[in-house]
DNA sequence: GTTAGCACTTTAGGAAAGAGAGTGCTAACA
DNA sequence: TGTTAGCACTCTCTTTCCTAAAGTGCTAAC
C-alpha cells in the first residue's frame, strides 16, 4: 500500500487531480486541467495518464464521456501525501486558543467550547467523546448529608469532582458522613475508579470487614457507583453541527442525508465510532475503511487527546469523502497540541475556577 | 375569528377536508371526496362549497386544476375543533406513563426521558425547556471544602441539589465549612434562589455585617451564585429527534429542511421558541401565527407542565402545518396531566432515589 | 514518449405532445 | 332555491425526441 508503483508524474498529477475535486466538486478532466496549467503536458497526454491511474484503481469513471473522481484508494494517496503538510486556519484557530488560555473553564466544559469552535472553523459536525471515567485516580471521598435519607457521595479526581447521590434506609448525622467519607478514602484513595469497582467485587467481604462500623454505608456507595458511571458514560458524548453537512453538494438529496444525520443523533453509535485505541494521534477513516455501510461515501477524522499519555477525549470530524483534509488535520493538529502542551494539565489540575465533571 | 359565517355543512366539509389532507399530503378535490364517500352531496355541490371555503380563507388552490390545501385559517378551525376530542396512541403512551411511575428516576432525567418518549411517540422532533432555577426554593445551602482552595457550594431545593464551585483565596477548615452552610442557611432558607440574588445586590452590606464571621464566604458565595445560573440556564433546554422531520414530504428538499434543522440545532432559539406564559396548558401556533419566516409552514404545540401551578417545563413539538393534530395533542395532554397527579409532587419531594438537576 | 485530430459515447436540457386530473360554469332538474 | 350532470378549459406531469456540450479513447503523425 505504499503506491510504490507509481511514478513521480503520475503522483503529481494525482495529487492535483485530488485537490482539484474536494476544491470543485465536479470530476477531473483531461480539459480543466490543462487550462487550469497544472502542467505543462498537453491534455491527450494527461488523458492517458489518467487512463492509467483509473487502472490502477486510484480513480473511476462515473460514466464513459464524465470525468474521474477518486477512489478510497486515491484519497487515500492524498492524505497520506499531506500528512504532514497541513493547512492551518489561523483566524479560526486562535479562536479556539483563547479557550485554552481562559483558565476559568473546566474540562468537560472545554472539551464542549472546542467542538462547538472546531466545527465553526472546519464547517463540519465535530463530535467529542470524552475518556470513560474508569481510569481517573480517587484522591478522596466525601460523604455529604441531605435531607430524608439521602446523602451525596463527592470523589474527587484530578480532573474534577464526580458526584452522585446515595439512598440510605436512614437518615444519618453529618459527622458520621465525615467520618465514612474518611475511612472510605482511606480504603480507595490512590486506585482508580475501575479499580475500586473491581476491588468492591472481589474482595467484597474482606473490605466490609475493614470497613468495620462504616459497613453500612458501603452497600449504598456500591449502589451509588454503579448509577455514577452510567451516569458519566452517557453524557460523555457531545456533537455539534450536524445541519453543516447539508452545506455540501453530496448532501442536496434528503435520503442520503438523513441515514448520516440519524447516525449523528445517537449518542452511543457515535461513541462507537469515535472511540479507539489507536496510538495515532490524528487519524483518517476513508470512506470503505470504516466498514459501515452508511458511511460508505464519508471520511471521519479523528484525533486522540491526551493528557500525560491518557487518552482524555476523542475528537471527530465526519464529512464526505470529499473533505477538505489539509485544513481538517491542521485544526486536530492544533487541538492535539494545545492538549499535550503541559501547562494544560496544571490548569486542569490547579484549576483556579472548580474542574467539575458535570 | 369564532368561524360563525359557517354553516354546519361548511364546517363538516372543511373539517373533512383538512382531516384527508393531514393523512395523505395531497390536495384536497371534490372527486376524492366523493370517492370515500365522506359526503352524500356529489362532487358539483362539493365543488361549489369549496370554493367558498377559498373565498372565506380558508382553503387555498396551488394552481386552477390542481386541488385545495388548508390555509393557516383553515388548519386552525380544525385545530379549535379537535380541540376536546384528541386522539391518544394508547401502547406509546404506556410507555411514557412507566417512566412516570419510575419513581426512582430525577426530575431533569424524567423530562429527558419524556422528550424521547414523546418524539418517538409523534415521530416529530420534541423540545423539552426546563423552568429556571429563579423561583426554586432554598431549602439549605452546605459548603464542601475541596482542594487547593476550592469548596463546593450545594443548594438544596424541593426539587433537587443545585451545585457550584466556590474558589476561594485559602483553603478552609471542615468545620468552618459546615459553620459557613448553617448561617447561610438560616439566612437565605424558604427564599427562592431569585430572592437570594435579589438580596444580595440590594442588601449587600447589610448582609456582610449579619454574616458576621462568615462574612468572607459570602463574597465566594456570590461569585458562585452567577457560575450556577448561567451553568442552569445552558443546560435546561434539550431537544430530541430532529431528523425525523426529514420524513415528511414537505421536506423533501434539503433547503427547506436546513432551515428548520438549523433553528433545532440553536439551543437559545429554541428556548424562546418554547417559553411562554401562556395559561392554556397546550396550545398550537400555527404558520405565520408563529411570526417567523423559517417556520412560516411549521406548526408547533406546545404544552407547559406545571407542578402546584408553577410553571416546571414546557413540552414543545415541531412539525408541518399539516401534522397529526389529534395525536399530538392527545400526547402532551397526557403528559400535562401527569405532571398534574399530586403524587408526582410527592415523588419529586420525597424522592428515594436522588432528585438531582444535573 | 508526446501530441493533434477525430470518432464515439454519454449527459444535460429544452421543446413538443399527450394523458390525466380537476375546476368553473351553464343549464336543467326537483 | 338548492342540487346536479355535463362539458369546456386549464394546468401539471410524464414521456419522447432532439441537440448541444463535454469528455474520452484511439490512431496516426511528430
Amino acid at each position: 500500500m505504499s503506491d510504490i508503483d507509481l511514478s513521480d508524474r503520475k503522483k503529481q498529477i494525482l495529487y492535483q487531480a485530488v485537490e482539484d475535486y474536494i476544491e470543485n466538486a465536479s470530476p477531473i478532466t483531461s480539459g480543466a486541467m490543462v487550462q487550469k496549467s497544472e502542467t505543462t503536458l498537453s491534455s491527450a497526454t494527461l488523458r492517458n495518464e489518467l487512463n492509467a491511474l483509473e487502472q490502477m484503481g486510484y480513480l473511476k469513471q462515473l460514466h464513459t464521456s464524465g470525468g474521474r473522481v477518486p477512489t478510497t484508494k486515491g484519497y487515500r494517496f492524498f492524505v497520506n501525501t499531506i500528512k504532514d503538510n497541513c493547512r492551518a486556519d489561523l483566524d479560526g484557530l486562535m479562536k479556539i486558543k483563547s479557550v485554552f488560555e481562559q483558565r476559568t473553564i473546566n474540562l468537560s466544559e472545554l472539551i464542549k467550547v472546542v467542538a462547538e469552535k472546531i466545527s465553526e472553523v472546519t464547517d463540519y459536525p465535530t463530535i467529542v467523546s470524552l475518556g470513560g471515567i474508569d481510569k481517573l485516580e480517587i484522591l478522596s471521598i466525601k460523604i455529604i448529608p441531605l435531607m430524608t435519607n439521602q446523602a451525596l457521595m463527592l470523589i474527587q479526581t484530578p480532573r474534577g469532582l464526580l458526584n452522585n447521590t446515595l439512598e440510605l434506609e436512614q437518615s444519618v448525622d453529618e459527622q458520621s458522613c465525615i467520618d465514612a467519607g474518611r475511612v472510605l478514602t482511606n480504603k480507595f484513595a490512590k486506585m482508580t475508579i475501575g479499580e475500586m469497582v473491581d476491588n468492591i467485587v472481589t474482595k467484597h467481604q474482606e473490605i466490609i470487614q475493614e470497613l468495620n462500623e462504616y459497613a453500612g454505608f458501603f452497600e449504598y456507595v456500591l449502589q451509588s457507583l454503579v448509577g455514577l458511571t452510567k451516569k458519566y458514560a452517557q453524557n460523555g458524548v457531545y456533537s455539534k453541527g450536524a445541519t453543516k453537512l447539508l452545506k455540501n453538494p453530496e448532501y442536496q438529496n434528503v435520503e442520503q442525508a438523513k441515514e448520516i444525520l440519524q447516525l449523528l443523533e445517537d449518542k452511543e453509535e457515535l461513541k462507537n465510532l469515535i472511540d479507539d485505541d489507536s496510538d495515532d494521534e490524528i487519524e483518517f477513516s476513508i470512506g470503505d475503511e470504516l466498514c459501515d455501510e452508511r458511511l460508505s461515501d464519508c471520511t471521519i477524522a479523528k484525533a486522540h487527546c491526551k493528557i500525560n499519555g491518557e487518552n482524555i477525549a476523542s475528537v471527530g470530524i465526519i464529512g464526505p469523502k470529499r473533505m477538505d483534509y489539509a485544513k481538517i488535520s491542521g485544526a486536530l493538529k492544533f487541538i492535539v497540541d494545545e492538549f499535550n502542551k503541559p501547562d494544560l494539565l496544571e490548569t486542569s489540575k490547579n484549576n483556579k475556577k472548580g474542574d467539575q465533571y458535570d
